[in-house]
RNA sequence: CGGGGCGUAGCGCAGUCCGGUUAGCGCGCAUGGUUUGGGACCAUGAGGUCCUCGGUUCGAAUCCGAGCGCCCCGACCA
């Protein structure tokens, strides 16, 4: 991507309303942007950071076994009248009746639907356990939406259902979905400890929600239950065991705030400069920095740079823009590039500057050698 | 949902208390020129339903009323 045609606005001054440094620093960084309380467009970058998270989540689910599918946002309230959670949910579920007068409502999450899914296909032990999860945008008509994308009343949710035959079956899955909710938000970059917490409206015996670490006072990327027959008897979800008798389904269900991992990956990494991305979900892992793109040899030289990357397959950004030098770096060290490459005067004696955001530690590299040299670096470093 | 605050150019703000030239400032944007290793400078210029509707007044960004939008505190919260 060259800057100069790339669609990230960025921003000395952040809204008036961002409170949080990840909402300043996602709004002055040209990630998002406020449509209405609680509701933002990513914008480009944003976007792609986002769908970085996305696919991590998705590789470690697909490591458990989890198959992914996609249920609608779109729900009747007829299967949350079956499971009793209709008048539960109150205002925070956003409802409406369609033409022919049928009482709908956008899902801010989906036993429900799950559970009916898995009643009409599964009736024999033979089937079971099976996990299906899908990453889908839930509504919640929150109170009092804040800290941007953090509390939003539209966000990204990856969200897993287990149906097991029995107490032990629920226990190993539960274990496997904890150990693969470790590797992705360690993937992404995040410090997080893991807390017993209050089940709430969701219900189930036991559950455990992962905090990230950061300034943020909404901490949970996270939450992982073991729901039991809650729904699957409320919602006659039944199977057939060994001996034929007649069970419900033992259910198990694991969240992830997908879009608020991004909030949280940039109160983990950033400093006084802006945002610092961990390599693996960076918009763009390298920034290639022409310090003049009135000089004809360092723009040539950027630009070599620059397509050498792209043939090894790395997302990179070059900065054509005719700006100042302080004015690339400042916009550099606010969008987070995790490694720059900067091609100034020395490009003269056949050399470039290589540094890396985190920690600002620097190295002339020979011109030729720098994009072996970044493709190392991020292949030693691509999961921090 | 209770309490408080705000709404003026794309963004951040001043002006409003105490009504009165042509509504300003910074950033950004456009044009020209000089610049180019840490948010450069000079010149010129464009850009406004002062949230909306109604009222008071010779006159309203400013006063009054209603509405809408947004934010903060609290309660709430996969």
């Amino acid at each position: 991507m060259r800057w100069s045609r790339y669609f990230m606005p960025t921003s000395k001054e952040a809204p008036r309303d961002a409170e949080t440094i990840s909402h300043k620093l996602m709004s002055r960084a040209g990630l998002i942007d406020k449509t209405s309380s609680g509701v933002y467009t990513y914008l480009p970058a944003g976007y792609r950071v986002l769908r970085n998270v996305e696919a991590i989540v998705r590789r470690e689910m697909d490591r458990t076994g989890a198959m992914e599918l996609l249920m609608p946002a779109l729900q009747p309230s007829s299967l949350w009248k079956e499971s009793g959670r209709l008048d539960k949910m109150g205002d925070e579920m956003i409802r409406f009746t369609d033409r022919h007068d049928r009482l709908m409502l956008f899902g801010p999450t989906h036993e429900e639907v799950i559970t009916d899914i898995v009643r009409k296909y599964f009736s024999s032990w033979k089937q079971l356990p099976v996990t299906l999860y899908q990453i889908q945008t839930k509504f919640r008509d929150e109170m009092r939406p804040r800290f941007g994308i953090v509390r939003s009343r539209e966000f990204l949710m990856k969200d897993a259902y287990s149906f097991e035959v029995d107490q032990q079956g629920l226990d190993e899955t539960y274990g496997k979905m904890r150990e693969a909710y470790c590797r992705i938000f360690t993937g992404c970059g995040l410090t997080f400890s893991i807390q017993q917490a209050d089940s709430g409206v969701i219900g189930g015996k036991f559950s455990e929600e992962f905090v990230a670490q950061g300034e943020c006072p909404e901490l949970e990327v996270g939450h992982i239950f073991k729901l039991g027959t809650q729904y699957s008897e409320s919602m006659k979800a039944f199977f057939r065991d060994s001996s034929g008798t007649e069970k419900p389904l033992i259910m198990g269900c694991y969240g992830i705030g997908v879009s608020r991992i991004v909030a949280a990956a940039i109160e983990g990494n950033h400093d006084q400069k802006g945002i610092s991305w961990p390599v693996s979900i960076a918009p763009f892992k390298v920034l290639v920095i022409p310090s003049n793109t009135e000089s004809g040899q360092i723009l040539e030289t950027a630009q070599a740079i620059y397509q050498s990357l792209g043939s090894r397959g790395i997302s990179a950004m070059l900065d054509d823009r005719n700006q100042s030098a302080g004015m690339k770096f400042a916009d550099a060290d606010l969008c987070g590039f995790p490694v720059w490459v900067i091609v100034g005067k020395k490009a003269a004696e056949g050399k470039v500057e290589i540094r890396i955001r985190k920690g600002s530690v620097s190295s002339d590299v020979e011109t030729g050698n720098a994009a072996r040299w970044v493709c190392d670096f991020l292949e030693a470093n691509g999961q921090s």
